[in-house]
DNA sequence: CGTTAGCACTTGTGGTTGATGAGTGCTAAC
DNA sequence: GTTAGCACTCATCAACCACAAGTGCTAACG
C-alpha cells in the first residue's frame, strides 16, 4: 500500500515529536502543535492505519503512539530534515581540530570527544585497519637490560610496544646495523606483505635469526585487531537521556560498552562505500542491544583512511543533529589532513 | 570512653555483617547468628551506646543499625581479620603477569584489571610521575612527509608521541647525526634535568636550533601528568554492588570516574610511604562522592616505581578482601620484576 | 548492677481501592 | 472523507490498611 503524503506528513510529526519529547504522541498533540486544520478523529484514523503498515505501536490503548524500528528507518530516509549546525557548533568543530599534527591514535581520540561533546551520546570510535598501511620507517631502539625497542611508523600510525630481547653477543652496533637492514627490508611495504619476505630476512640476518623472528611475530601481532583500536567518548553522556533512567538499561547498554571486542563486532561490519551508516536495535546488529541505535561513518582525507566514527544511543536518538555532526566532522577533517598535504611546501617559509 | 572489649566484638559483627549483606542489622541477628550466649535485649543496649559513640547510625528508629564512616575506620585499624585469598584467586593473579615483559604502560594495565576481576570493584590506577625516570635512548625516526618522530625510553617506559617538523634542508643523515647527538646530550639524564642542558643543546645543534627547541619542548611536556597516565578498569563492576540499583549514585559514580582529572586529584596526593591508604567518603578527599570508598597502594620494584593502584567504590565495601588482593598483587610483582633484574644472566641460557 | 522478658511505639513494605485524566476506537451525523 | 460525541481502557497517584521488623523503655530477676 502506498503512503498517503498525509500519512508522511503524520509520520514524520509522530517521530520529530518523539525524538524531542521522549512521550509517546497522542492525536491531540499533533493537531494542537501541528495540524490545526483537521480534528483529533482525523488523526486517529490514519494513526490507526499507520499502526496497521507497522510504523507505531502503543504500549496500552490509552497511552499515546511510538514510533518502530521500521519508522526510524523510513524517517531517515525520506522524512527527516537534514538539519545544519549552528555556528556555535561549526566553531567548536573547527576549533577542536586546528593543530592537530599528530598520528592517528591522537585524532581518534580527539575526534571522538568532539562527537560526543556537539551530540550528547556516547560515540564510538575505530582505527582503520593497519593491514595495509605502508611501513614508513622502522628502527630497533637498545635500551638496556638486553633488550631493544621496535618502533615502527607507518602511515598513519606509530606501533611500538614490542620489546625484543637481544643476545648477549650484540653490540650497539650490530644493532644498528639490524636496524639499517630491517629498513631496507620492510620499509615501503604493507604490513600484511611481511611475510612476503619472512625467508630472506632470516638469511640475511644469520648470525641474530633469533631477532629477527621476533621482529616478524611482532610486525604479525600488528596487523590483528587490539583492544587500543577501539576508543569511547563519553560514555557517562547516556544518562542525559530519559531512557536510561532504568538501571536496568544502564546495565546493559554499559555492559556491550564496556567491552571492546563486542563494540568492535558492532562497528566492524561496516560497508566502506557508504558514507552514513545507521543501525537499529538488534534486528540490524547481533550484539547490539535490543533499543539501541548506531550511526557511523567512515572517514578518510588525503588518501589516507581515517577510521570509523560513530554514536551509539537510544533508538529513540536525534538522527539529524547526529548525522548533521557526522558529516561535519568529516567535512573538517578533509580540510586539515587534505589540506595539510598540499600545503607542506608553503608552510615551511613561515 | 573506653571501649569494652564486647562493644569491640558487637561493632566487628555489625561491619562485617552490613559489609556483606547491605542490609542494616538488627539485634535480634547478631545474638541470633553470633553472640548467642546473650539476649538481644543486651544487644540493643550496646548498639544504643555504640551510636552515641558514633560509630553507627540508623536511618529510622525501627530499620537496624549501619556502620558510620567511623565505624569502618576503626574496623580497618583494629577490628578486620586480615583473610588470605583462595588457592584460586592466588593461581590467577600469578598467571596474569607470567609472561609480561613490557613497558609500565602495559603493565599497569594488566595490573587494574587484576584488581578489578578479583575485587569486583572499579580499579583505579596511576603511572608514576615521569620526571624522575631517567632517559635510557632516544631517536629521531624519519617518517617522510618533512616529520620526524621522537622516541624515547627510559627505565620503565616508551614515550613517543611527539612529532618533529623537520626543515626542507634536513637529510636523512642530518636527521641520523641529530639523533646521535641528542641521545649523548639526554641519555642518562633524568627528565626533569633536561633543561639543565638546554643551551648546551641549543648551542650543539647551531644550524639546526628550530629542531632542537621542539624536542627541548616535548621533553618538557613528558614531565607533565597527562590523560593517559591515569587507567581504569571494570567500570560496569559497581552494578554488582547493591548500593548502585539507584541511578542517581550511578550517575555521581560514574562522572567521578569518567573525569581522569578528579581521579588523578584523588589518587594522586598519596603519601609514598604508605603502603596501604584509605580514604572514606568526602571527609578524606574534597573530590570524592560521598558515600564511596578509595583503597590504594604504591608499588615498586627491582627498585623501579611502579604506579599506585587500588580500587574505588562504595563506603560498604570489603575491605578485608580488597586488602588482601593488594597485598598480593603487590607481592607478585615484586617477585616478577625483582626477580627478573636478577635471572637476567642465567636467563640467556635456555 | 548487668541482664532479660515483655510490651508499646515507630516505620518501611506491600496490597487494595477509588478517583482522575489522558487517549483511543467506534459510531452516527455532516 | 471528516468530525463530534461518547464509552472504554489504562496508567498514575493518593489514601488506607495490615503486617513485619526492630527499637526503646520499664520492671523484674539473679
Amino acid at each position: 500500500m502506498k503512503m498517503s503524503d498525509r500519512k508522511k506528513r503524520i509520520l514524520q510529526i509522530v517521530v520529530d515529536e518523539y525524538i524531542n519529547s521522549a512521550v509517546p504522541v497522542s492525536s491531540k498533540a499533533i493537531t494542537e502543535k501541528h495540524l490545526t486544520d483537521v480534528s483529533s478523529a482525523t488523526v486517529r484514523n490514519e494513526l490507526a492505519s499507520l499502526e496497521e503498515l507497522g510504523y507505531l505501536t502503543q504500549f496500552h490503548t490509552s497511552g499515546g503512539r511510538v514510533p518502530s524500528p521500521q519508522a526510524y528507518r523510513f524517517y531517515i530516509e525520506e522524512l527527516m530534515q537534514r538539519g545544519n549546525l549552528s555556528a556555535a557548533d561549526l566553531d567548536y568543530i573547527s576549533s577542536a581540530f586546528s593543530d592537530k599534527t599528530a598520528d592517528v591514535e591522537h585524532l581518534i581520540k580527539s575526534v571522538a570527544n568532539v562527537i560526543s561533546e556537539l551530540t550528547d551520546y556516547t560515540s564510538v570510535a575505530a582505527m582503520p585497519n593497519a593491514e595495509e598501511e605502508r611501513i614508513r620507517n622502522m628502527t630497533l631502539l637498545p635500551c638496556g637490560d638486553g633488550r631493544a625497542l621496535l618502533v615502527i611508523v607507518t602511515g598513519s600510525r606509530i606501533l611500538r610496544d614490542s620489546f625484543i630481547d637481544l643476545p648477549d653477543t650484540m653490540s650497539d652496533e650490530d644493532v644498528a646495523n639490524a636496524s639499517h637492514m630491517l629498513c631496507r627490508l620492510f620499509c615501503g611495504k604493507a604490513l600484511s606483505e611481511a611475510r612476503t619476505v619472512e625467508a630472506e630476512a632470516l638469511g640475511e640476518f644469520g648470525q641474530y635469526r633469533q631477532v629477527m623472528t621476533e621482529v616478524i611475530e611482532a610486525l604479525k601481532s600488528y596487523a590483528r585487531p587490539r583492544d587500543e583500536d577501539i576508543v569511547l567518548a563519553g560514555p557517562e553522556k547516556i544518562f542525559n537521556h530519559p531512557e536510561y533512567e532504568d538501571i536496568g538499561n544502564v546495565k546493559n547498554f554499559l555492559s556491550v560498552i564496556s567491552s571492546k571486542d563486542k563494540i568492535a563486532e558492532i562497528v566492524g561490519d561496516e560497508d566502506d562505500e557508504i558514507q552514513i551508516n545507521v543501525k537499529i536495535g538488534s534486528a540490524d546488529g547481533k550484539d547490539m542491544p535490543e533499543d539501541c541505535s548506531l550511526v557511523t561513518a567512515t572517514y578518510s582525507a588525503g588518501g589516507k583512511n581515517l577510521g570509523t566514527y560513530g554514536v551509539i544511543g537510544p533508538i529513540r536518538m536525534d538522527y539529524s543533529k547526529v548525522i548533521a555532526v557526522l558529516e561535519n566532522v568529516g567535512k573538517a577533517l578533509e580540510e586539515l589532513i587534505g589540506g595539510k598535504n598540499k600545503d607542506k611546501k608553503e608552510k615551511d617559509d613561515e
